[in-house]
DNA sequence: ATCAATTCGGACAATATTATCCGATTAAAT
DNA sequence: ATTTAATCGGATAATATTGTCCGAATTGAT
């Protein structure tokens, strides 16, 4: 459904969010140990999370990445989509047909814009904070 | 969402479900110019098609692809993206945790499980034939 | 029997995605 | 100032996906 980069970069910024509640901040190494995930490959990552507005990152000693009390809870699973895959799971026929045409539509074209649409609905009303905080003392679910 | 190698079959599997309906064979020559996919691609795919059942294929002179009218109503979209790309689609975790467990699950567990459900619902309850016989003049909705 | 039209199968090539490496930069601690 | 711990950014490599090529096999028509 969505990419290894996108994968990693919903868990980084889950892990990244649990840490940031209790004032701590992540290090690249922390993350990629938590999340099961390549360390330079999630480095890219991190950085389009950065540019994108989702997290923030301070170099030097002591550094390392964090999310904002305001970005925790504003941003959501859906913004972390479209920084690092774009939106064409939103937007996209999944038939691979031409693109959808609402005059002649193809017969499943209704249950397929609905699926989509929920789809987005439940990823767009799903803020970062909400998953975060729902993953009691389950890091382990971050791995694979 | 799915891999374009499943998009192509897709297309393609409508392509010649709605020839054989009309008792055409369709050649890899003519599916690949209506679906607009790459000839050669598109030879690999329709050959696992066949594999898998879901297409039949009649080599030398006047050969080509069809789709018998028991296929057509009993084979279905969710059989030929499990042929192509796999179920992982119908079981992973869309957001690339942890694989499921209902007995800790994530907060939008629930949202997401119902989605995947109807997806699969969707797809499994949509066959080929239904799709064939709603595209009425439609072939253009096979290309991009 | 030969030819032409077709699918099949294997090897190969191009592109996209995933992943690694390393030097540059930044900032705190000593 | 120097050292140390960290992110940043660019080049490169490995792997997966997508796409091409071509000869072999099959079948119908001449
Ligand atoms: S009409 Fe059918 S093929 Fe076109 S976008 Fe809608 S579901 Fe997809
Ligand atoms: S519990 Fe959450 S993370 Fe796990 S499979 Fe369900 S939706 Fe995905």
């Amino acid at each position: 459904m969505f990419s290894k980069a996108c994968e990693y970069a919903i868990r980084a910024s889950i892990y990244i969010a649990r840490q940031s509640m209790t004032d701590k901040r992540a290090s690249l190494i922390d993350i990629s140990q938590e999340i099961a995930s390549p360390v330079s490959f999630t480095s890219k990552i991190l950085q389009q999370l950065v540019k994108a507005g989702i997290i923030y990152s301070i170099r030097g000693q002591n550094g390392g990445f964090g999310i904002d009390a305001a970005a925790r809870s504003t941003k959501t699973i859906a913004n972390i989509v479209t920084a690092i895959d774009g939106d064409a799971i939103f937007i996209d026929c999944g038939l691979g047909l031409k693109e959808c045409s609402s005059t002649q539509p193809c017969p499943i074209h209704q249950k397929f814009i609905g699926i989509r649409n929920e789809l987005k609905l439940v990823l767009d009303s799903t803020s970062i904070e909400e998953v975060a905080s729902g993953l009691k003392d389950g890091e382990t679910y971050l791995k694979r």
